[in-house]
DNA sequence: AATTATGTTATATTATGGATATAACATAAG
DNA sequence: CTTATGTTATATCCATAATATAACATAATT
């Protein structure tokens, strides 16, 4: 299993479960199809509740990653809505290129970095 | 003043002045070396407590967007160091991008997000 | 010199969200 | 029939966000 809780971290638990698992999925760990462990077992392999593996499904469910049902569990099935999913997107760059533009980072700058971060994804 | 609070926003408040702040430092609204109203100014201003403004002024001081002195109060100073900075975008970009890919976005579609945003901001 | 405004610190309270613990239920798989 | 599953329902504990007062030292203003 891929997944791994840092309970240090300051960010919710749910939230660390939810980003591992996008990142598993676009880096092809988990692919289309294939399920995620039951709520009840990937709270115990991971160490955390129940209940916070059933917040981070649900709300991957929510955002189109997986769909859930009782015979297969917790199926990656990848929502498509190109305009809605641009949008999105550019909701949440919005801050951080804010950021890069008052620290000086330049558009070149900012292309290098998702070629870069975009290569790595693609390589593992 | 160019800040505003949504009350019914699921952000923190806090936030909402770190990301508004930093979206008028960006775009030129308010430039290196003028300052933020006072805390209570601010506060009273925008109808929430001085403590709230107060946080986010530390926030923005530690991530290096101002400088506060007595004298000239909350004073737009930012604090650049390239490779810092980069990295700090990269951790930022990390799970977007992630997202994207399982959505299908391209690379190109990306640059081409990122070269809209700028846009935007490089014209307010 | 006295007053005012400032950032800062401290304490307390309330509300919300994250995480946990049990428990129960209907349904599908073995 | 038993087991495992997703789901729902309470309840508790803790951290954080936001507010409310209060106080303090210092800088600016009068």
């Amino acid at each position: 299993m891929f997944i791994e809780i840092d309970f240090n971290s300051d960010e919710a638990f749910y939230v660390q479960l939810q980003n591992q698992i996008i990142i598993g999925i676009a880096t092809d760990m988990i692919k289309e199809g294939e399920s995620l462990p039951s709520v009840r077992k990937l709270a115990e392999t991971v160490g955390i509740n129940m209940h916070t593996v059933n917040k981070a499904y649900t709300v991957l469910k929510q955002e189109g990653f997986i769909h859930l049902d009782r015979r297969r569990g917790a199926v990656i099935a990848v929502d498509m809505d190109k305009a809605r999913d641009l949008l999105e997107m550019k909701e949440q760059l919005r801050i951080s290129l804010a950021k890069g533009l008052c620290k000086n980072i330049s558009r070149e700058e900012v292309h290098a970095l998702v070629d870069e971060i975009l290569d790595e994804y693609r390589k593992e």
